[in-house]
DNA sequence: AGGATTCTCTTACAGATGTAGTAGCTGGAC
DNA sequence: GTCCAGCTACTACATCTGTAAGAGAATCCT
């Protein structure tokens, strides 16, 4: 099964996002990324979290002195795909390109982006044939 | 945090899927419908799903007769986008060319979605400047 | 009419999630 | 040595979700 699916309630997801913002961190500074990103919890409310995303397997501690130092077990990139992922499967049958197509006709773009994107596809285009 | 912004559980979303597949329809031909996308559950459990549904206002129903016939409240495209959304604001920080680029990167397309995207870009970029 | 079928309505219940209080341990300040 | 600030552990509890059974009403078959 590849992966449990990365099943997470939304400020499961808060904390971890902010655990990917400081990298390691014991409670209290996860606590306190949260606070900067304008979200206000209890520190047991985190330290909860924390617990919860660690038996789930998204993070990981390690005692250091008389506190828990955390970390992410999972990377941002991955659970980023894998919503991605979840999407495409959901709305776009599995491929990846109408969701592109949708994006780039919806979404606004600068012309800078447009030509970095021209870029990478003239790169695949010739890469392909 | 902001305002309706679809929050559905696993199975509720799922419910939606197939309401959307059938159009409009009663709890059992929704319950055929999962049935046909190899989603087994009880008629009850979906019942209950239609139910809440239109209690968060994503389905809408009226009685025709001794059943009530129910019909999405909200189009597919919309919760969409609204999903690619969030994953844009979590992970790309509200732009959706990172997420474009990154789309491209990571999935594989057929010639024929590259020369379709290749299309695309070129319009875009002439109507831009 | 009487049973079978099919709906709705009501109720249940376990597990997940959001949110947090309280008690107790511990290392440093004094 | 005592006290405090900070940390963990345990507990609590309301909601939300997933899943469904059972009762009762309308409809249909024969």
């Amino acid at each position: 099964m590849s992966k449990g699916e990365y099943k997470l309630g939304s400020t499961e997801q808060e904390v971890l996002q902010a655990l990917w913002g400081v990298g390691r961190g014991n409670v209290r500074q996860v606590l306190n990324e949260m606070h900067a990103r304008g979200r206000n919890l209890a520190y047991t409310t985190v330290q909860t979290m924390l617990t919860r995303l660690e038996q789930k397997g998204f993070v990981e501690s390690d005692k250091s002195g008389m506190a828990y130092i955390y970390r992410a077990a999972v990377g941002r990139e991955e659970v980023m795909r894998s919503r991605v992922r979840s999407v495409v499967e959901q709305f776009f049958d599995g491929a990846a390109a109408p969701l592109v197509l949708q994006l780039i006709q919806t979404e606004k773009f600068s012309a800078d982006e447009i030509s970095e994107l021209h870029k990478l596809i003239d790169k695949l285009d010739s890469s392909k044939q």
